[in-house]
DNA sequence: TAGATAAATGACTGTTCGTCAAAAAATTAC
DNA sequence: GTAATTTTTTGACGAACAGTCATTTATCTA
């Protein structure tokens, strides 16, 4: 067998791309609902049979882009957590790693909610949800490090019995959590929410604070930091807004 | 007309209590998956079509179960927030609140977390949905109302352009945020995380300490406090345990 | 170029949704 | 008590979509 790929292999692999590149499309203008199988061969102007080629199912076709999308994020935690910088400023480079995937990068967001849902996870092969899983704890691990880092520099002590993975989950849920809030519940604005990313950055800023992770930050030290995280850090994402 | 009800009228609403208290079984025991209107018709040795006259479609079943949970949470929430203490305490009382209903009423939590999903929500009557987002509201409103005494009361200063709102927001998010994650991945042991409710405990707490939010407390006096505000405010509910 | 291999096709089966005309049951009118 | 009327139940039905697979078509190899 040869190694280069033939004209055949080419088409499918580009085929492929066009597909996800498809619901994506579909997912982010019409909605999870608009997304069937049938609908995805037509729009490719090919037959069912073939899109069920590329994937077994619905599901794994989600969970496939959900892999993606995380590994996105993933890759911009590392960035964070492996930039210059005390363990609180690295920190807060997460944050702002967040922040800057929820908003430049919708679909992936999207689609990370959508494939934590039972009707969708419990249908997927074991292999795709370990890989999924993988790379979350693998997350998770990267902002418990840095909780670590900030013990072993003396910025920061534990107390009541937490641990770092702990303490790593009660800001992701924040993060998580407000987000998947915003999404779901379009009234927000309604009952006098203006920025969620602001409940957001200010929620994490005093947890932290809360925490006595040295230094204590105040509000307006924080946002002068978070735009200059973004132009070091991530100088290629669209920057965040200096306020949410 | 007669106020009265007739003994076919009072099958019908016992009929539909059983619906509900089937469906619910479904969904707890065998999962979302196993929930269908067939099914449905099936456990109650009923045809398909009588179902239909109690609920429209299965999505308005399950918001319809979803109103029922979020109006116990609603009364919790009223529960706590107008309980004796402190500001502080009185938000100390919501968070046992939550966590009490996350661990009393799994069904409950279930079945507010599947139909935040756009595949149910969007198939809903804008009605049921109005309903379900005024209960949000108030929950929200009630939490809200706890940070503005706290403020009119000296005990707390909003600093960063924060309103009581997002704020509200954020401690919702953190606890709403764990219990999704948690729910989700079902790894969480693996990675080191031995409670979730620790997470959300403590997360809360320093969250308030950062905000500087009088009076401080430290980890110890956070847990007696707990158990004091299960035995005085929730006397009915089985208590949490001291420690998470 | 023929034979072997890989990919694409769409008709088919199966499942569930939600509908609706007809049947059955309950209620009302006399 | 019974006939007329209203309400409720029923399950067959059409539609939509999932996923399969025997057959056809395209590609590759010797």
């Amino acid at each position: 067998m040869n190694a280069k790929k033939t004209a055949k292999q080419r088409e499918i692999e580009l085929r492929e791309e066009l597909l996800v590149e498809t619901a994506g499309q579909i997912l982010l203008n019409e909605g999870f609902a608009a997304l069937s199988m049938e609908r995805l061969a037509e729009e490719l102007n090919t037959a069912k049979g073939t899109i069920y080629n590329h994937y077994p199912n619905r599901e794994e076709l989600l969970l496939s882009m959900a892999v993606t999308a995380i590994n996105k994020r993933q890759t911009m935690f590392d960035t964070a957590s492996t930039s210059k910088g005390t363990s609180r400023e690295r920190m807060l480079a997460v944050g702002v790693a967040a922040e800057i995937y929820r908003r430049n990068y919708p679909l992936h967001f999207v689609v990370e909610s959508i494939v934590c849902h039972s009707a969708i996870w419990d249908r997927c092969t074991e292999e795709r949800r370990d890989l999924m899983r993988k790379h979350e704890h693998r997350c998770m691990a990267l902002v418990a490090g840095i909780v670590r880092s900030g013990i072993a520099d003396g910025d920061l002590k534990l107390v009541g019995g937490l641990n770092p993975e702990e303490m790593t989950l009660s800001l992701w849920a924040l993060t998580f959590g407000s987000y998947i809030i915003d999404m779901t519940s379009p009234s927000l604005k309604d009952i006098g929410i203006d920025s969620v990313h602001r409940s957001v950055r200010m929620g994490s800023l005093h947890m932290l604070n809360g925490y006595d992770w040295q230094p204590i930050w105040l509000a307006d030290e924080h946002a002068d930091r978070i735009v200059q995280i973004c132009k070091n850090v991530f100088p290629d994402e669209t920057p965040l807004p200096h306020a949410a």
